[in-house]
DNA sequence: CCTTGACCCTGTAGCGCCTACAGACCTTAT
DNA sequence: ATAAGGTCTGTAGGCGCTACAGGGTCAAGG
């Protein structure tokens, strides 16, 4: 009797990791690309296998994504958890900072939608003879 | 006496315009290979001369590009605007529509922003073992 | 055993929105 | 006349994927 250990360890190919986790699967080639991913396990034929642990790691990197880590801050909190010492402060930092960059994008989409809305409001009364956004747009 | 009409009628080539406008040099190009501004007149060498016109036009593209309208709702308006023919409730209405996508960005930006605060937080205070950013980022 | 169909492999090209380069040509000042 | 700087063109690179083409592999059915 053989044991199918591909199974009973749970490792799973691209197309299933790809249903899984919800990430694109030509993606999952370009994480592995850009060394986001660690190459995987292969079997005879070349296909790739996925641990628990890789499939963890890739739920870790499109969280991060997913809240707006750029791919830069991705590899940079990777390479804390990977040294294994990171400390909870670092981890803190980062997210802090990254906080801070959307925090600052908030600020600007809310400037944007003032100026927006105070433009559109001219146009909406309807008391001018050309169209307020045209010149608005067009003055500096 | 003879008269460089180029100076008098307020011409100016490429490098100008880009100083003027703040605009990359080479954005200029992109800008009128994509149709976004129209081909400018030419001087006997083939270099580019653009009027006050082209100035405005860039000013304009600009201005909508800062303002967060995307190159295809650019494009829509310009077309709306060269037709001659526009309405001001047409214009008003992109505009709108496009405050609308601004406020969705606002919106899921706030969400992460209250995520990410939420799991700092956790950390913040030091009672965990592990770091609660990792543990939270490894959970969907 | 062989075939079929689904899966997976690789390399490469495309997207949007620029930005930058190389190698040639033009313009302007000295 | 020459040098320095601006401009011309086409093309390639960058990001973060996504989508092919042309092949190899795997699992099930006949």
């Amino acid at each position: 009797m053989t044991v199918n250990f591909t199974v009973s360890r749970h490792l799973i190919r691209r197309g299933e990791l790809a249903r899984r986790s919800g990430c694109n699967i030509e993606t999952i080639r370009y994480y592995e690309k850009i060394a986001l991913l660690p190459p995987p396990a292969r079997n005879e034929g070349g296909h790739r296998l996925y641990s628990k642990e890789d499939q963890a790691r890739l739920r870790f990197v499109m969280r991060c994504r997913e809240l707006g880590f750029s791919i830069d801050e991705l590899r940079s909190l990777l390479s804390l958890v990977d040294s294994g010492a990171y400390s909870c402060g670092e981890i803190h930092g980062m997210t802090m900072n990254h906080l801070k960059d959307i925090r600052q994008k908030i600020a600007d989409l809310r400037r944007l939608e003032r100026t927006l809305k105070t433009i559109a409001a001219d146009c909406a009364d309807g008391s001018k003879p050309d169209c307020p956004i045209i010149d608005a747009l067009q003055s500096d």
